[in-house]
DNA sequence: CTGAAAGCGCTAACAA
DNA sequence: TTGTTAGCGCTTTCAG
């Protein structure tokens, strides 16, 4: 049981007060060189550090971020925190990676505890969370960026910049002859709906093609929706000879039952996941994705809650270009 | 930015002083049911939570547990870490998982800031720490659980339990008269070297056979050294037929060269992990591997620590069963 | 350019 | 069974 040096030992050791102590960490006024070289001196001696629950108490913000999404064991959010964290550790700043399980519930009551504790700031992917539950945030000034395909409300956002490389997996699908494109998209409560289906289908329209409403089917983010929403497509009358899938993990759970039911990937029927988490590149097929980078989403958020710390005020918007990655199972 | 409800506005709302709300919230004295009635009641109305920051800065320890780990980007510890935090939440502790990747420097960091800001707790699967670099956590009387092979020091220990498992993994390749056992094990500077070597040794001894030292090659654990370490083993005179893996992002990375090489698994080389990352049953062949249950993990150090934050204070150690999961790649 | 001191919201010793 | 109150370590206003 050591003691802890405080302010006070410090501000004793290079003979100023605490006040100028505080000064010299924040640099909000002036400080003579002489008394800053003193001060830090005696920073460094004594090893001090400042006491964060002192510091938050004072000045009633936590140096907490709390990470929402709806899947921590998925790699791309597991990727995302690990960039947050590296980018926010040298501000001083927690992140605490905090998993939905896609429930609306968890979701409000990760926001209500942001807002409670006055939390530094909060980045969150939504699910099923509506705007309106969001503004919560904004009302105790709490900086927010949302990580997801659509706007949301007026707040900080990262989203992906994917048409371009969607244009590039219709290409090459339609260019091996497929025109029964499915999707097996995200759930239909989902926030924004499935934005990813929207933007399938808008240019599958310039491929001189579409997806009927059959061949959408629906499910959560996980391998047995994933299974189970390729199992209903085999099933229709005029099965699909390409398949995108909301997200990665669907995309494998989809290949598990293409090898159950013995449906040729890609012969058969081709597939396109989205994100390239990890493992995309570890299941054979190889699995051809479109890319969203997440550590660079990670940088991104952090970089945009930076800046709200450092006082922007209006919102911002970046973009982050997603690419197609044609492997194996398309 | 709405008002915060304090600890003042309760009691002025019950009609009783903060110290009985306080006492209402720890139980830490007897309260008479009717006034606990009034301030259950005067809580809920206003919407009250306590401000921790004010909490910790009084009781001198913050609600922090940080889980310091080698790759976050490993399931295995994505996994860990939602089943403590999940535990956790419970208590009103936040969970920061902080990523060293495996390097000492950043490990040692860690714990001076755990120290430093007084974390309620530290769970820790070291790396390349050094046990005296622990002990700096047991002097400043933060609860620590070490997640680890091996004991280190006296502190909780969380650790599995693979004879049994690493036996039948044995038997399954001896009895394919495979004899040319070959590993590919952690670094050597490693935290208490690669126990899972040691035990493998061990028990290789009482099948007739051994693993000679050129069939031990090493690196770290990622995909990439699994690759590599591969290849070496494959550049042997005499060629492995059964390759163990540190864990299974190794064997993946073994995997890829194996194909790369066009070498058979299982047909000439018989391939094991260790853990179960959720991708071992997703690549091709399926990962047969020595699973350690990542939440059962996660769960019993989340069980220790609430032991000792409530009071206890000799060390526990936990044992968690491995488990031999025959699938295809031996 | 620097210091004194108030006070953030809570806990726990002490008093009743 | 309950209340009063000091004080945790910091930031920031006000005064010099």
């Amino acid at each position: 049981m050591q003691e802890r040096v405080t302010m006070t030992d410090v501000a004793r050791a290079a003979g100023v007060s605490t006040a100028t102590v505080s000064y010299v960490l924040s640099g909000k006024r002036p400080v003579a060189p002489a008394t800053r070289t003193a001060v830090e001196a005696a920073i460094t001696e004594l090893g001090f550090t400042v006491n964060t629950a002192a510091r938050s108490l004072r000045t009633g913000q936590s140096t907490l971020v709390a990470l929402i999404v709806p899947d921590i064991a998925n790699p791309f959010f597991a990727q995302l925190a690990a960039a947050l964290q590296e980018e926010l550790r040298g501000l001083g700043l927690h992140v605490i990676v905090c998993n939905t399980r896609a429930d609306r519930r968890e979701e409000r009551a990760l926001l209500a505890e942001a807002v409670q504790q006055r939390f530094a700031g909060v980045v969150i992917t939504p699910f099923r969370l509506l705007p309106r539950d969001i503004e919560v945030l904004g009302r105790a000034g709490i900086p927010t960026v949302i990580s997801a395909d659509v706007p949301f409300g007026p707040v900080d956002l990262v989203t992906p910049d994917a048409r371009t490389a969607t244009r590039q997996a219709l290409e090459r699908v339609t260019a091996a002859k497929r025109r029964r494109i499915a999707m097996i998209a995200g759930p239909r409560d989902a926030t924004g709906g499935d934005p990813r289906l929207e933007l399938l289908r808008n240019l599958a329209r310039q491929f001189g093609t579409s997806l009927p409403g059959d061949l959408v089917v629906r499910g959560e983010h996980t391998r047995e929706a994933g299974a189970e929403g390729f199992a209903r497509l085999m099933s229709r009358r005029y099965r699909p000879d390409a398949v995108f899938c909301a997200n990665d993990m669907v995309a494998v759970g989809a290949l598990d039952k293409a090898n159950e039911l013995g449906v040729g990937i890609p012969g058969e029927v081709a597939l396109v996941g989205h994100d390239d988490a990890s493992f995309a590149s570890l299941v054979r097929p190889q699995l051809t994705t479109i890319r969203y980078p997440a550590e660079d989403v990670g940088r991104a958020a952090a970089r945009l809650l930076k800046e709200r710390l450092d006082g922007r005020s209006v919102h911002r918007t970046v973009r982050v270009k997603a690419e197609f990655l044609a492997r194996d199972s398309a």
